[in-house]
DNA sequence: TAGCGAATAC
């Protein structure tokens, strides 16, 4: 038996209009002669304040027209408009033989509520009242389909479209390709789009997506080029496409392709560019990419300012980010969630948890992101008991159930202390569910840091049985049995790895000087200034050793003799980065790096001596979070 | 005589 129930139609959906005239169906157009212009106009002109909405309605009930269908539609709608979903509801039950408008307006109204099941439960309804579908109500049913999402049923309304010999309507077309991207059902998607009589813009921005959602970036490229004139959606979405799949500088290029074209981005293009500058690290850029939003006339709205507050405080400016925050007239939890996010990636612990309160104490709620950000915080900080507290509170003062995340930040905040036990028993009592390879990943990093092996092997044996490896699990493995110095372990987990096809994520970190970015991997020799900056990090090994750095050599994994590993070390690509700043710009300018990966140990040692050596102040971002180093410390106290 | 389209951050 099928979910829906719906009645035969022979009607061409593509040319829309519902004739009526199947019959099986009942036609209910017998109140829709009558027509109270009167309410209508009333309606439209009052249809922002529930209250007059109300009384026109009882206007409309003294004067018997309220099962009008014009007038119940408008009033539908009006009360889904006004999110009171309760009276929509209401009057629909109490009108005779709804019509297939009316249909549409409450499932919409579902829909806009987040009700998704209740608009796919009253499509069948209507099936079952044998009122006859069109192409509007259709789409509204598939809105409601994707957004829960719901492949099965969503599949049934086209096998039922398609049964009932209806042409596809064009916007049927485009939610199906929506729906069936979204459920991971890509070549499904495909062969609705190549049905598409007139693949025209929206429809291939639709398939775009889709194919950028899973990583097919050629087939996305493929479908843009398609086209003979994009527009400014196309192009962000082509934007937004590459910077999540990691193609960063391809968005920024695409971006620059776009103004040669004289396509005008808006607010969404500028907050896809900002993510992609911000995840680049690239500060002089963003700060380019924030002026010319002002020549473009943007409008600075909470999700731009939240956009670019996030931007500067990963490009490493966060007093820019605080100006930002601090000059907006309305915040809303996004706005808190971006600041709070942002001073926890500095380490700035205590100013997060401030505003955190200053946040409660303006009435605003925070969501389960603002809990990952303050936490997170805790943890930068190695506020132990706070982190626990705030972690109770999410369930017992906000109703917030901690998701996976959060037990990651517990068990991160635990370890980064060393309080390697009470982070296991953590893991224990949680259930499956709660523990990931990521969280186990990190507990292990603490083990090594705290070199703790008996917790140690046992997180190692727990991650190893994980399902989900991914290289920087196998690495993390690899390196704990190194840090043992048990080669043979270390040896099998990189073999496994090797066999397994799982590449090692190259270690790379670039800087920003003059407007060009430069990427440096581990040991690289491509950089055109490649004899000068060998020769200064040379001169930095001499300088730091002699005010005591040594090479923690254990970090380094392979099995090979001491003098080899501290050659390994002496190459970090972090390493490299910091020397090529340092002949590349004048004395005293503030060096910004950013690394792919966490920044280890023995560089950590060696670039807080950099900094005290050459008066510098040397900002790192890590996979993690910013290091500030300066005169021989760094802002994270060595908690990270 | 009524109602559908694509891209947004933490």
């Amino acid at each position: 038996m099928g979910i829906l129930v719906l009645p035969s139609v022979t009607t061409n959906l593509y040319n829309s209009s519902n004739s009526y005239t199947h019959s099986k169906a009942k036609i209910n157009n017998d109140q829709n002669i009558r027509r109270d212009t009167d309410i209508i106009s009333l309606l439209q002109q009052n249809r922002k304040n529930l209250k007059h909405v109300e009384s026109i309605h009882g206007r409309a009930i003294k004067k018997g027209t309220e099962q009008d269908s014009f007038v119940v539609f408008e009033l539908v709608r009006i009360y889904c408009k006004l999110k009171s979903i309760d009276h929509a509801t209401k009057l629909f039950h109490s009108t005779h033989n709804p019509n297939v408008y009316l249909y549409t307006s409450l499932i919409d109204g579902f829909v806009s509520f987040g009700s998704y099941s209740a608009a796919i439960g009253l499509y069948g309804q209507m099936g079952h009242n044998n009122v006859l579908p069109d192409s509007y109500v259709v789409t509204s049913v598939l809105k409601a389909c994707v957004l829960q999402p719901a492949l099965r049923c969503g599949r049934e309304v086209h096998g039922q479209v398609l049964k009932s010999g209806l042409g596809l309507d064009r916007s049927v077309a485009l939610k199906l390709i929506e729906l069936y991207g979204k459920c991971d059902e890509v070549e499904d998607a495909r062969k609705v789009f190549d049905k598409i009589p007139e693949r025209d813009v929206v429809a291939r921005t639709v398939m775009m997506a889709s194919y950028f959602d899973h990583g097919m970036v050629e087939e996305a490229i493929e479908v843009f080029n398609g086209l003979k004139t994009q527009d400014t959606v196309c192009w962000t979405a082509m934007i937004d496409g590459l910077v999540r799949n990691g193609e960063l500088n391809r968005g920024l290029e695409m971006f620059r392709e776009m103004q040669v074209k004289g396509v005008e981005p808006n607010e969404v293009t500028f907050v896809c560019v900002l993510s992609a500058c911000s995840q680049l690290g690239a500060l002089e850029l963003s700060r380019w990419i924030h002026m010319y939003m002002h020549k473009c006339n943007v409008k600075f709205n909470q999700i731009v300012v939240g956009a670019l507050i996030n931007m500067y405080s990963r490009c490493g400016d966060i007093d820019e980010a605080q100006l930002l925050f601090d000059d907006m007239k309305v915040k809303d939890v996004s706005s808190y969630n971006s600041m709070i996010c942002g001073l926890a990636l500095h380490g700035m612990s205590t100013e997060a948890i401030e505003l955190f309160r200053e946040m409660l104490k303006q009435g605003i709620s925070p969501n389960s992101i603002t809990f990952v950000g303050v936490l997170n915080a805790c943890s930068h900080g190695g506020l132990v008991e706070l982190g626990f507290e705030i972690f109770q509170s999410m369930e017992t003062l906000h109703g917030i159930k901690p998701h996976i995340e959060h037990h990651g930040c517990m068990v991160d905040i635990l370890g980064r202390v060393g309080r390697l036990e009470e982070a296991y028993n953590f893991i224990e009592r949680m259930g499956a569910q709660h523990v990931d390879d990521k969280m186990l990943c990190a507990l292990l990093s603490s083990c090594k840091i705290h070199r703790n092996s008996e917790v140690g092997e046992q997180v190692a044996k727990r991650l190893s049985e994980c399902s989900k490896m991914d290289s920087g699990s196998y690495i993390m493995l690899s390196n704990f049995y190194a840090s043992l110095g048990r080669w043979n372990f270390a040896a099998e987990f990189r073999e496994k790895m090797e066999k397994g096809g799982i590449l090692k994520e190259p270690g790379c970190s670039s800087i920003e000087v003059n407007n060009v970015i430069h990427e440096f991997l581990s040991g690289d020799l491509k950089h055109h200034e490649r004899r000068s900056i060998y020769q200064k990090l040379e001169e930095l090994n001499y300088l730091t050793k002699l005010e005591g750095y040594s090479p923690a050599t254990e970090v380094a994994l392979h099995d090979i003799d001491d003098k080899q590993k501290e050659l390994a070390l002496a190459v970090h690509s972090e390493r490299l980065a910091i020397s090529y700043g340092l002949i590349s710009t004048e004395p005293h300018t503030t060096l910004r790096v950013v690394k792919n990966l966490r920044i280890c140990d023995d560089c950590h040692a060696m670039i807080k001596l950099i900094a005290k050596i050459t008066s510098r102040k040397i900002v790192v971002r890590d996979r993690n979070r910013f290091h500030h180093f300066e005169n021989g410390h760094c802002s994270c106290k060595d908690y990270w």
